[in-house]
DNA sequence: ATAGGGTTAG
């Protein structure tokens, strides 16, 4: 779906002036038409404006309810996508499903991590005898790689007669995703030895894959091969990622000194990256000039301000925390709430910090009590030195018990019976101390427990996590 | 059609 070459509020405009056209004209009745109405009001973002239309539809065809699941997961509504493929297979049944409906789908599982719903589907695909085209395996591999099943992946990507270099790429992602580096590579080494050209996001996945797993010599030789074996002029993109592997890894002279010897002006990814690494290796001067660059290319980014809100915080600096909160409050810049969701029963289910909304709370305030008395007695001491603003010691505990993957991590011990793994799915990055308490509870409850947060996978089992604490 | 860098106090 290719949005048109205007800005969005434009085409927007004249798409509505369109639509009013066609109504007037009585084309509007065509189902053609009306597809294609819904699926270019999707492509320009505005889900409301596609749902009225696919409402309008009395009888939607294949191209139509395909054209709504692929809106929803085109504007990031994964959930409502998969709910409407549910729809679509009560109201006009199975054997309409053919495989652009199942790339759509796959998609909308690898948004939400919804693994077994992704499981569904690839049964699906196979017990109707549906080839695994490039297309439909690229989409199973995504599939499985965002929902932290790495061997399911691979099983498809080695099961594939035609790769392309969307293939690769999403496996080679996968792995970094998963802190898989060395793996990482070595698929990279496969795919030049097959002699399918990477391109730019190929490094990308690469060099993310180095700065997930801390290999900054491999990070380095790859971003130098960008230009020098493949002759292909870096992208911004893998500038930031130059910074991130070096700050990560604690090498801030070294990212600072890329950043000094840039060919090109450093664009706000860059600056982003010096400021997380500023704030997880502690370097308020360091953070404090980042994020000065940044906000003079992006002077709202929500993210940022937290994070040097963070950097003050962490060095008990609560002036600056205030500073940086006023002049967010002053920009009106927003940050975005956190939340954890969890698959169960074939739904799923999302969670605030301290949210009581959900209908099964009081079991989850009960389970979280016994969760926390199993882990006192195993040595758990609330790990506050994240819950970064100025407030007395006890309300800090209150505050980090009920974050949002807590709360879903007591949901799924509650639901998902003994021995399943419990997977959860974050928007933001998890917190030093919620890593702490899951890698108990996964020892002390005997459970696999996979949580996706914003960057990467954990994959936590008797204690440890597939990170190694390095993230 | 299918792959994509850094980051989020309550």
């Amino acid at each position: 779906m290719q949005p048109l070459l205007r800005d969005p509020a434009t085409a927007l405009a004249d798409l509505r002036a369109l639509h009013a056209h066609l109504l007037v004209s009585g084309h509007a009745a065509d189902p053609h038409v009306q597809s294609g109405l819904v699926a270019m009001y999707a492509a320009l973002g505005d889900a409301a404006a596609a749902r009225a239309a696919f409402a309008e539809i009395p009888r939607p065809d294949v191209v139509a309810w395909n054209a709504m699941i692929a809106g929803y997961v085109h504007v990031g509504r994964s959930r409502e996508a998969l709910m409407l493929f549910d729809r679509m297979m009560r109201e006009a049944g199975a054997a309409v499903v053919g495989e652009a409906t199942l790339v759509s789908v796959l998609t909308a599982c690898a948004q939400a991590g919804a693994l077994d719903q992704g499981r569904w589907v690839h049964g699906f695909a196979r017990g109707h005898g549906m080839r695994v085209s490039v297309t439909l395996g690229t989409a199973l591999v995504d599939m499985y790689s965002k929902c932290g099943a790495v061997p399911a992946a691979m099983e498809v990507f080695d099961g594939m007669r035609d790769r392309n270099v969307y293939t690769w790429t999403s496996a080679i992602s996968g792995l970094a995703m998963n802190g898989m580096g060395t793996e990482c590579l070595d698929l990279f080494k496969r795919m030049e030895s097959e002699g399918i050209q990477p391109n730019g996001v190929t490094f990308v996945a690469v060099l993310r894959g180095c700065s997930m797993a801390g290999l900054v010599d491999e990070g380095r030789a790859c971003f130098d091969s960008i230009k020098g074996k493949h002759g292909v002029e870096p992208w911004l993109e893998h500038y930031g990622c130059m910074v991130d592997l070096y700050g990560r890894a604690g090498c801030l002279d070294d990212a600072i000194n890329f950043i000094k010897t840039m060919p090109v002006e450093p664009h706000e990814g860059v600056w982003g990256a010096l400021l997380n690494a500023s704030r997880i290796h502690n370097n308020v001067e360091l953070g404090k000039y980042a994020m000065e660059k940044l906000v003079a290319i992006e002077s709202e980014n929500d993210a940022a301000h937290v994070l040097l809100s963070n950097i003050y915080a962490e060095s008990q600096d609560w002036k600056g925390v205030s500073r940086t909160r006023s002049m967010m409050k002053a920009k009106g810049v927003k940050k975005v709430p956190g939340w954890s969701a969890i698959e169960a029963d074939g739904k799923v289910h999302e969670f605030y910090v301290g949210g009581k909304s959900h209908p099964r709370y009081k079991d989850i305030e009960l389970m979280l009590a016994e969760m926390n008395r199993r882990l006192r007695l195993q040595g758990y001491a609330a790990n506050t030195k994240e819950v970064l603003f100025d407030i007395e010691e006890e309300e800090k505990e209150n505050a980090i018990s009920l974050h949002s993957e807590k709360l879903a991590l007591a949901f799924g011990l509650i639901v998902l019976p003994e021995g399943a793994e419990i997977r959860i799915v974050k928007n933001l990055r998890v917190c030093r101390d919620c890593h702490d308490y899951t890698k108990m509870i996964s020892k002390v409850f005997n459970r696999g427990i996979v949580m996706r947060d914003r960057n990467r996978f954990h994959h936590f089992k008797e204690g440890v996590c597939s990170c190694r604490d390095y993230w």
